[in-house]
DNA sequence: CTGAAAGCGCTTACAG
DNA sequence: CTGAAAGCGCTTACAG
């Protein structure tokens, strides 16, 4: 059980009631706004309530009337930038329609999710918007959640599929249309040996990603070599560690799709180490658009969500099901778009 | 008024009592982990929740008890990694407490701050950590919060200081500290002609480094020239357009002592416009340690706060003073690490 | 147009 | 060790 925090004597609607000489249901009519009360009578309640500065007390007014005004937000990790952008715009939508923001962050560990939607839940949100962590399964989600709330799910799937996963609604980046555009993008520069690098296949942003890759090297009527697809963990090291791999058989690629920015970065360092030039000697793209990608040497040609807008998204898809909790649950696909700097170069003409 | 969201039935004390025979207020002991239950009452009780998938109201035991387990965190600018990374070490260590993190953005805007404060108060907060925005003045929070909440400002100060405000705790970070610490550090690489460029000299944070830098000038006995001392926006692009100004005059400096991380890649673009290589002919440092600083070219010399631990001593704070109400007002300075990089080269060779 | 009364889901003395 | 009763700060039919 977690500690209690006593709270000082606060103005209620008695005080206000006793400050004006009316009843304690005139008060709350004229909070909430009621066209019941006399002019005059609103006024004096009016100044009354501020002159003993009264604060209205949501939490009252919510357990009476049996509603919310809060969607809990759980994050997998708040610290990168895309999920504090999403967050941000999360927020300001809600704000403006007189929600407010529970925050808990996971820091992509699903034990810790349980822990947190079990805490959030406790105060009774609305609905919540979830991007899970990691390896977080269904089953657990659906335990946790139950039909407490309706619950948004942002940018990954769970693992382990349901019968109840139709009563969640979805919003997922179109990582594939993404992905394709891209590697389009690169064939068009004239490129024909590309790779997919980075990422695990056990994500499902990852399969999607390649699966877009994919189809756009057969569209172009391309085949593709076993190591031009490597896998590694989506972080900037680990990419530049698995570098060398790209080169390790025949038919060397000459331009790389890579699964995100970070992974990218990490590619452009392991090219320079082998004395390769991103950007001149070999062309590359990312996804994301994090900070880092407009000032990469060179800049890097990568995909953005539009991070802030996606928040604004999911903030009004939940408050739309508020509306209708019965409605057929929605799988929402968020458009991508490329955004193309000096990184995807031509290939080197040899 | 806000909008109201109709909750569905839920499963209630009551619900629990009768599923076993017992009163609500046994099964309310049994929640709270009292030892006057008996031990197979409880294990009986203790089956007919998990049976029911009972959750607990924590809005109406904290309304019975009057306390609170919600702590407000509002931010100027969420997108910005700094409250990014700020905020996931907040929530971390409130949820580790046992308390709920209530999110609300201002966007840097006066007026939305006081939205934003208006709103989460209603929900109740134990207390209240506020990063102001830019132009936020004391006397307006106050009118806000009152006594109605303790509150922590972080990482600025409020404009127009109030009687009141001894009753407000701080935490800030030590802006004067760390310049003077990048400005030693310069001058031991042999540095003579400092600048201290970009800020606005009406925000306190730039005041307070400018402060550092003119301490470990005189400490010195270094005199500058006034075209050392370059304003402008907090931003990339705004620092660039300045860099001419920097050597306009007679005596051009060799270095830099940047306001932050941003103004100093600026100054990276703008040496390079110049055909001056950052990092070779001219040294210069920034502030914040973002994540591009250890990517930049060449990578930037900085200062850390390590925000993530700021977070979580922003919240011991708030939540030792709910322990301690009438305790004096604490004024924390959280220390600042020097991160030597590439970019602060001794000077060139004349 | 205003007030008295009941109740949201919990907790907490107080009896027994 | 357990139950009946009152009350946290609100809202909402229902009278008048």
């Amino acid at each position: 059980m977690s500690s209690h925090i006593p709270i000082g004597r606060k103005v209620t609607l008695n005080d206000i009631a006793a400050g004006c000489g009316v009843s304690r249901a005139t008060v709350s009519l004229v909070l909430r706004g009621s066209p019941l009360v006399n002019k005059l009578t609103r006024a004096r309640v009016e100044e009354e309530l501020r002159r003993q500065g009264y604060v209205y007390n949501r939490a009252a007014a919510n357990l009476r009337r049996r509603t919310s005004t809060s969607i809990a937000l759980v994050l997998n990790d708040l610290a990168n930038p895309f999920f504090a952008e999403f967050a941000a715009g999360v927020d300001e939508a809600l704000a403006a329609a007189g929600f407010v923001t529970l925050l808990g962050c996971t820091g992509e560990s699903p034990a810790r999710e349980q822990a947190v939607l079990g805490s959030l839940l406790e105060h009774g949100p609305a609905g919540i918007i979830l991007s899970p962590a990691e390896h977080s399964r269904a089953a657990d989600v659906l335990a946790a959640v139950g039909r407490r709330a309706p619950l948004l799910l942002f940018n990954r799937e769970l693992g382990g599929a349901l019968p109840e996963f139709a009563h969640w609604d979805q919003l997922m980046l179109d990582n594939q249309h993404g992905a394709r555009l891209a590697t389009e993008h690169l064939l068009e520069r004239g490129h024909r040996r590309i790779a997919f690098f980075g990422g695990h296949h056990d994500s499902s942003s990852c399969r999607q990603r390649h699966a877009g890759y994919a189809e756009a090297m057969r569209g172009a009527g391309l085949r593709t070599e076993p190591h031009w697809r490597i896998e590694c963990a989506p972080t900037r090291l680990d990419a530049a560690h698995h570098t060398p791999a790209l080169f390790a058989g025949a038919f060397a690629p000459t331009a790389a799709v890579c699964y995100n920015d970070a992974v990218a970065l990490g590619l452009m360092l392991g090219l320079n180490q082998r004395g390769l030039r991103p950007g001149h000697d070999f062309a590359l793209t990312g996804f994301d658009d994090i900070a880092e990608a407009a000032l990469g040497m060179p800049p890097l040609t990568t995909l953005s969500a539009a991070p802030r807008e996606r928040g604004g998204q999911a903030a009004e898809l939940v408050l739309e099901r508020l509306q209708q909790p019965q409605a057929a649950s929605r799988q929402t696909v968020a458009p991508v778009r490329l955004i193309v700097r000096e990184s995807s170069c031509p290939p080197p003409i040899t």
